[in-house]
DNA sequence: TGTACATCAGTGAACGCGCGTTCACTGATGTAC
DNA sequence: TGTACATCAGTGAACGCGCGTTCACTGATGTAC
């Protein structure tokens, strides 16, 4: 008998991965909702009852990947963070873009998803986005202007960039081709409305204190 | 023989309404494209097959709806211009909460099918969506203190300020019980991102000119 | 005003299809001794 | 190292269901004369 090249588990985990890759582009070009259990497991390769060996429904694949869509962007804001230069709007932008391109079946998810999901899916997201904010918060509160700010005019402060820059993120996601005059517009307008924010941040006059 | 208290026209027109209504209402919990055509037809009280006398298929219905639900937020802008107190910040949220809390379903339509939606419905609100900026655009251009504003930056300008308060929007639905604090904490925060936008705005420099 | 015909919103039977889910199973991998 | 048994990822048949869509129809409303 000769070794076994895989474990059952690595064998398992990797068909659990295939089922979540899967279903992430088979989501490419409509909603969630509409992509079927059976799809899925025959994109992966499995017959639909296997399915269940790996997810207890649709939902509960969704809430993964929500999860690990999420993942994605938590791991750019620490990027971010180590790139001292990305104070200044460009970089920051540039930093955002490359991400997306990256990862355009995540951001994807996030952005339709969001609003539109299943109930379990949103919440998710939405869980997630929540604790995105606040790292930004956090982030903005250390910036040495904005220290003696109210918590809750920092918060504010983030989720209107994330709100923006999510945005964006929507519009780059439509662009059809990467590098093109539509791209760079959308580019040059989410640096803009950056630094607009920055400018309002400038010249707020704090809550309390 | 009496006169007929309606026409066969009125009568279409009524049923198509209905149709549209009861759509619109299926939609409050779940995405537009798991609302079957079976189930709207029912919820109107005629036949699966009648449908087909209104709408070519619920692709077609949902582009309709979309067309509606922006009339109503057109509508909201139009309201605005004509409120000269809505200048400043915490008027202009009044109306915003006002006209979606008598407009929910349309301001849920839109917020959940702009980017979760079949490609037809979200092609529809996009660019509804996009003259509705031009619109404020134009109205931001002419506020004495940007008349020397790039048209490009002022578009800038705008498609922020839409998409914070589209943002607000969103929340404002997903509070549960209107008047609540969660509700006043939602519109105070939107109110402060409107503000800190049009600080921005009073920083900007002008791309040129 | 009365009659004959046209229009057309809504009906009801029927279709084929893909869906999620159940169930008893198989056979390779893993474990205990 | 070899044997006996347990585990469990994946199989395949089967189910009932709601779906969108077709078709020939009905009967009230509308129109032409």
């Amino acid at each position: 008998m000769t070794e076994p090249v895989e474990t059952r588990a690595q064998r398992k985990e990797r068909t659990r991965q295939a089922l979540l890759d899967r279903a992430l582009e088979l989501h490419a070009d409509r909603s969630f909702a509409s992509v079927s259990l059976r799809e899925v497991a025959r994109a992966a390769g499995i017959v639909p009852t296997a399915f269940y060996r790996h997810f207890a429904s649709m939902d509960d694949l969704g809430v993964a990947l929500a999860e690990d869509s999420m993942r994605v962007l938590r791991r750019m804001l620490r990027d971010a963070r180590r790139t001292p230069s990305a104070k200044n709007a460009r970089d920051s932008l540039d930093i955002l873009v490359r991400q997306v391109r990256a990862h355009e079946a995540e951001f994807r998810f996030v952005a339709r998803e969001r609003y539109g999901g299943v109930p379990e899916v949103r919440r998710a997201i939405a869980t997630e986005l929540r604790l995105f904010v606040s790292e930004l918060t956090i982030d903005l509160g250390r910036m040495p202007a904005l220290g003696d700010w109210d918590i809750e005019d920092l918060e504010m402060a983030a989720d209107l960039i994330v709100q923006a820059m999510l945005a964006a993120v929507v519009d780059l996601l439509e662009v059809d081709r990467p590098g093109s005059a539509d791209e760079r517009a959308v580019i040059a307008r989410a640096e803009k409305q950056l630094r607009l924010v920055v400018i309002g941040i400038g010249g707020w006059k704090p809550t309390h204190r």
